[in-house]
DNA sequence: TATCACCTCGAACAAATGATCAATTTATGT
DNA sequence: ACATAAATTGATCATTTGTTCGAGGTGATA
C-alpha cells in the first residue's frame, strides 16, 4: 500500500465527512487525530485535485452562461435574459421583460431607498408587473418630465404615481414637460423650486429604472407623432445618434450628444444618470440592438434586462 | 415569466457566484441587492433543491462506503480497509495491513502522547512499516509482558524498543512475562514498582495499538507451542472463547472471560483497555473473522484496520 | 374586517473557516 | 556531514458563515 494512496484515501475520507456528512472541520480533526487547520488544508487540496466536484444544475431555459459573459463584457452587476416568445418585435416584448425587471427591482429594495423612474411603454409594463407591497420608507421619483404629444404629459406623472401606489411608497412628481419648447422655457422650469428639488432627489436616488430607446423613423417626426422637431432629428442624425437613455441621446460609442435638444430636456443629465449606483435598464427587440449596445457602452446601466436575441447580439458585438 | 422561474434563476445565480466564482455571501448580497443572511438562506435552499450537487470522486480501489457502514455499525472512529492480495490466509497478511496501520497511527500522533503497544507478528509488521520520525515528546509503553515460549520473552520488549527508536521517542518497557506461572507469581510481578508504574502509564495512554488473536488449534497447545496450558485451553473452550485482545480472552459477544489464566496475565485489564480513548486494532484473515467481530462487540477498539474479506464478513455479520 | 396562525425578515450573536506569520522540519546539493 | 532552500506545521487573528430571536407582515378563516 503506497503512501500516496493513503493520502488519497484520507482526502476522500475528509471530503466525505465534510461535504456529505456535514461534519465540521473540528469534528473531523478530532476523529482522525489531525489539527483543525490541517483538515482545512486537506479539504482545499481535495477540491484542487477534483476529489470534490461541485456541479450546478441549471433550471431549463436559463442562459446563465450568456448572462455571466455579458456581465463581464460590459462590467454589469447583473444581466437577466428573458426567453421571450416573439422577441423579434418590440411590440409586446416589454410585457415579457417586465416581470423579470419587476422581480429584480423588488429584490433590490430593502425598504429605505429612493428610486428614480423613467417613462414609456416599458416602464408602464414594469409597474403593472409589480406586486403590491407595503414600503412606506421608499420614495419613487420621476426623473423626466412627461412627453404628451398626443395624450397630456401627465401620463408620465401618472406612471410614477401608480408605481408609488403599488409599493405604498411616497412619491416626488415632476409637473413639467420632458422637452421644453426652447432653452429659456427649460431653464424656467428648472428654476421652479419644486421641479428643481425633485430633480435633485432623482439625481441622488439609490436605484433608477429606465429603458433604452431607438431612433424613431423620420416619418413619425414629420407627422408630429414625436416630441422631437425635424431640426432635432436632423441634428441627431448628423451626429450619428443611435437612440436615447432617459431622453439623453447617444452615439454608437455610448457618448452623449450635445444638441439644442439636449438643453431643452427637463430631466436627469447624462452625468447624473451615470452617478446613480444602480441603474436598471429594461430593453429588448431587434430594432434596439444597436442602441442597447451603445447604452451599455455609455456605462450608465448597471443591470440589464433583455431578451435572448438581443443577448446573443450583444455577445457577438464588437468588444466593450 | 412566472415567479418560481425567477426564484430558480436567483438560486442558480447565487449558487454559481458562491460555489464556482468563489464570491463571499456578502459580495453576492451587495451585487444582487439582498441581505447577506438571505443569500445564506437561498444557498441552503439551492442545496436542498439539488441545484447545487456535490459529488466525490473516490480513488480507485477504495471501499469508502463499506468503511463508513462499519464505522456506524460498530461505533468506530475509523475503519481502514486494505485491498490485500491474498487475504484468505493470515500468513503475510499483517505485512499488507501494517502500512495503513502505520499511517493511521502516525497521523494521530501530534508529538506529546503516550502510546501503548501490544506484541505479536502484526505489531512487528507495523513497527517495520513506520517511517523514521523525530518525536521526542512521545512515549512508547509496552502493555503486555513478553510471550517467549520458544524465543525469550524479551522479543516483545525489543519490539517496543524498536518502535521507540523509529520515532525517536522515549519508552517504558515491561520486563516481565506476559503470562506468569500462577496467580502468586503474577501478583509478585505486579507489585514490582517498575512494572506497576509501567502498567499504570500504559493504562493511561492516549493511543493503544494492538491486534486481535484467534484461538490456536489444540495440537499447538499439546505440543507446547503456546503459552497456554491445556487446562487454560479447556477452560476457555468451555466458556466458548473465540480469541483474545491483548491476551484478554472474550466470547462471541465480546464479553471478557474470567478464568485462572486471566489472573496470571501481566498486562492491561479489559477495563483498562476499554478506557483508552483511541485503541487501534489491526487484524484480518479468514480464521480471525469471528474474533474480530467479537472484538468489535467488546467495545475496546476505536479504529479497525483490516482486509476487504474481513470487512465484507463484518458487513454481513449479525448486528452490533 | 378582525383575528390568528404562519412565514419571512434582519439584527445580534456564536461558531466555523480561512489567512498570515514565525518556527521548525524535511529535502537537496555540496 | 553540513549548510541552505523549500515545505510543513500550528498559533493567532480576521473574516465568513450559521443560528437564534423578536418584530413585523401575509394570508386564511370566520
Amino acid at each position: 500500500m503506497n503512501p500516496i494512496f493513503d493520502h488519497q484515501r484520507l482526502l476522500y475520507r475528509i471530503s466525505r465527512d465534510y461535504y456529505i456528512n456535514q461534519m465540521t472541520q473540528q469534528e473531523i480533526a478530532k476523529r482522525l487525530g489531525l489539527s483543525r487547520i490541517k483538515v482545512s488544508r486537506l479539504l482545499e487540496q481535495a477540491r484542487r485535485e477534483m476529489i470534490v466536484s461541485i456541479t450546478l444544475n441549471a433550471p431549463l431555459g436559463l442562459m446563465a452562461d450568456v448572462e455571466e459573459t455579458l456581465e463581464k463584457k460590459f462590467g454589469l452587476q447583473e444581466v437577466l435574459i428573458v426567453h421571450c416568445e416573439n422577441s423579434a418585435q418590440a411590440a409586446g416584448l416589454e410585457v415579457e421583460l417586465a416581470p423579470a425587471a419587476a422581480e429584480c427591482l423588488l429584490r433590490r429594495i430593502t425598504g429605505e431607498e429612493t428610486i428614480s423612474v423613467a417613462m414609456g411603454r416599458t416602464m408602464v409594463a414594469v409597474v403593472n408587473a409589480l406586486p403590491p407591497r407595503s414600503l412606506p420608507g421608499v420614495s419613487i421619483v420621476q426623473m423626466n418630465g412627461g412627453l404628451g404629444y398626443i395624450v397630456p404629459f401627465e401620463q408620465s406623472t401618472e406612471l410614477a404615481r401608480q408605481m408609488a401606489a403599488r409599493l405604498a411608497a411616497s412619491h416626488h412628481l415632476l409637473h413639467a414637460p420632458g422637452i421644453a419648447a426652447d432653452k429659456q422655457a427649460a431653464d424656467l422650469f428648472k428654476k421652479d423650486p419644486l421641479i428643481s428639488s425633485t430633480l435633485n432627489i432623482a439625481a441622488h436616488a439609490d436605484i433608477a429604472i429606465l429603458s433604452i430607446g431607438s431612433m424613431v423613423p423620420q416619418e413619425k417626426i414629420a407627422q408630429g407623432h414625436s416630441p422631437l422637431t425635424e431640426n432635432d432629428y436632423n441634428d441627431l442624425v448628423s451626429l450619428h445618434a443611435v437612440g436615447d437613455i432617459a431622453l439623453r441621446y447617444i452615439n454608437a460609442d455610448g457618448h452623449p450628444l450635445h444638441t439644442s435638444l439636449d438643453e431643452r430636456i427637463i430631466g436627469l443629465s447624462f452625468a447624473e444618470l451615470m452617478a446613480i449606483p444602480c441603474v436598471i435598464a429594461v430593453a429588448g427587440g431587434e430594432e434596439k440592438h444597436q442602441v442597447i449596445l451603445a447604452g451599455l457602452k455609455s456605462g450608465i446601466p448597471n443591470v440589464l434586462v433583455t431578451d435572448q436575441n438581443t443577448a446573443e447580439f450583444l455577445l457577438n458585438a464588437g468588444g466593450e
